[in-house]
DNA sequence: GCCAATATGTTGGTCCCCTATGCATACACT
DNA sequence: AGTGTATGCATAGGGGACCAACATATTGGC
């Protein structure tokens, strides 16, 4: 998988690991790693900025989680993210579908069994 | 569909429509929008670069076409072109199995009978 | 004491596509 | 003859998004 690949996608991939609870930073980068099969690497240059930015969106939430622990900032879903992470799924499947049907075209090409 | 949406998968596109036959700018643009049910709409702005760039790169001819007709610059793909067109095809499944398995995952989230 | 793992963040750079623009020819209509 | 529309190729400039690299701090093992 080329570096650069999720480029236009990050937004619902952040949104869909947090959709089962919240999460921090670091263990976004984990779960997107493990849900992907170990295909997807994001880097802390990738999120950070990305996470900050769907805060500031409104579609998630953060508060610092320090208590006993090492400090770290868990994000959480909002309903307004929750509502965009559906937008996000038609938007995939009406994505993948035009790519798809380009790439691999359902009318074959001439010259097999007429 | 987001004007951006190709990105990083116009390669694949265009080999694709080129690989029943050799077309020139303008008709590819017709036949990407035409295969993909009219939802992609490129413009001249990014494939003309794009060609030029793939014929760079060897995986396109390109000849000009001007008997009787107006002058038309035909793009065919090559023998590189049409080994690259299978990686990108590979690539294509790759990145939908990863991006899907991330937003749309097998795994359920907990709460439904178990 | 040192190093690895955990954890958050910023900076600079690059790539890639889009918008906008320009030019040229063919053809229909008036 | 002039105008408008469709066809056809091409470049310039701009911006967004992600990455690589770096900076900082804590925890725990050796």
């Amino acid at each position: 998988m080329k570096a650069d690949a999720v480029r236009g996608h990050l937004d619902g991939l952040l949104l869909a690991v947090l959709e089962q609870g919240p999460l921090h930073g670091y263990a976004i980068i984990a779960a997107v790693q493990h849900r992907s099969g170990g295909v997807l690497e994001l880097r802390t240059g990738t999120i950070y900025p990305a996470l900050q930015r769907l805060e500031r969106l409104g579609l998630l939430s953060s508060s610092w989680e320090s208590s006993g622990e090492r400090r770290r900032r868990c994000y959480a879903l909002t309903e307004a993210g929750r509502h965009t992470l559906a937008g996000e799924r038609t938007a995939w499947s009406e994505f993948t579908a035009a790519i798809g049907s380009v790439l691999n075209p359902t009318t074959p090409p001439p010259g097999l069994a007429t």
